[in-house]
DNA sequence: GACGTCATTCTTGTATACACAAATATTGAT
DNA sequence: ATCAATATTTGTGTATACAAGAATGACGTC
């Protein structure tokens, strides 16, 4: 319970919109949550506010607070912006890796593609993150892995949806072997390149995929 | 006073951090800060959640509020992630380039032209600012929009500690030009490579900087 | 019958009070 | 005199109370 109930729910509610639990556009009743934790509005408060600092809700002045709904454009915008950050890390990564960098990304690779293989899209979901997340790493540049780290977790429920789409989870597989490939010759612009579309074509292909929900 | 003191007060001292006012490492106590801006602790308390859910001071359970020091190399890994997001902006404005883009980054340009010819680095400082927020918005991406003026707000106190520098100003200035007319060419990635470089200058000029003070 | 205004109610915004943990100072013993 | 243990103080963490603004519904008027 992380010593300090604030930040507890703050990560609880965090998880409980980016799972759909709050749905985009819900709003969020602070004497509801309070009851729903077992807490008093105070600490309920703080955690509502540090939300809307990240930017995952908003506080309309005395009239409470909403999940945002992020919109397929904007959520494009956010992919776009993820694939030029990545796109960096990749870069630094190749430029900069070390033995421990090394392996770590090797072996999150490695069992991609156990995964892949298994055809098992829950599983290289998993799989998927850790082998980024060692890029991130490997990149050697914290202020970066940090803004990574947030921004690909926000765009955590988006990714989920586009591994079941047919063939996914192999070309995916595929480019990491390509990204992987130019990362261990030391290539750092063929890294960026690959990691930039390889992270493009998922906000692509979201909104693909919103456009065909929206046809029907 | 923005009709909600919790916000305002955000404001306030963050703006206070930003210019130094509250020095790295100080230690921010909830009731001396509720006493200078005439509240109560609790505003206090939820400005100081968001500014730890923003990374711009560290809450430690039961042992308050510090101001974050970056550190020279975290503040150097920071332009160099500026750079980054500065150079997708430029690219995606030589693409998406509007009239109103067109003159509203033509009419800061311009201003910047006349406070670098007149050799003042304050007023350049400003237009300079609006210059870069101009590429920003002509990228017509609000997300990125948004991360780059965050960024850009944080980086505000390292960036005008070099315009102090010799002839910083003029080949600044000279930058630009490049960049305006790459925008303007409609060559996204020629606006990307410039403004990558312009901005990663501004990062390395920062740790000479820092290594030159750090020598004496 | 519809639109506008007023009152009631509900929710947020702020203050204050209390509880508890950590840091510090003081006192006693070795 | 120094170190340790305890007490005091200081400051954070949570709850509750109170005030003020917004939403909603009812009543009156056009």
């Amino acid at each position: 319970m992380s010593e300090n109930v604030g930040r507890w729910l703050r990560d609880e509610i965090e998880n409980a919109i980016l799972s759909y639990e709050f749905a985009p556009g819900e709003r969020l009743d602070e004497t509801v949550l309070a009851n729903r934790f077992g807490v008093s509005r105070t600490p309920v408060r703080e955690a509502l506010m540090q939300l809307d600092a990240i930017g995952l809700i908003e506080i309309r002045p005395r009239r409470g607070a909403v999940v945002i709904d992020p919109g397929p454009h904007r959520i494009y915008e956010m992919f776009e912006v993820m694939a030029e950050l990545e796109g960096l890390a990749g870069s630094l990564a190749a430029r900069r890796l070390d033995k421990a960098s090394h392996e770590a990304i090797a072996a999150t690779h490695s069992r991609c593609e156990q995964s892949a293989a298994a055809g098992d899209s829950d599983a290289y979901y998993y799989d998927n993150e850790e082998f980024h997340k060692a890029i991130y790493a490997a990149s050697r540049s914290d202020f970066l892995q940090e803004q990574c780290a947030q921004l690909h977790r926000r765009l955590r429920p988006y990714r989920r949806l586009q591994l079941r789409v047919r063939n996914r989870l192999s070309t995916s597989f595929l480019e990491h072997c390509a990204i992987v490939d130019a990362i261990f010759a030391g290539d750092g612009d063929e890294a960026r390149r690959l990691l930039r579309t390889h992270v493009g074509i998922q906000g692509e292909r979201f909104s693909d995929l919103v456009a065909s929900m929206a046809a029907r």
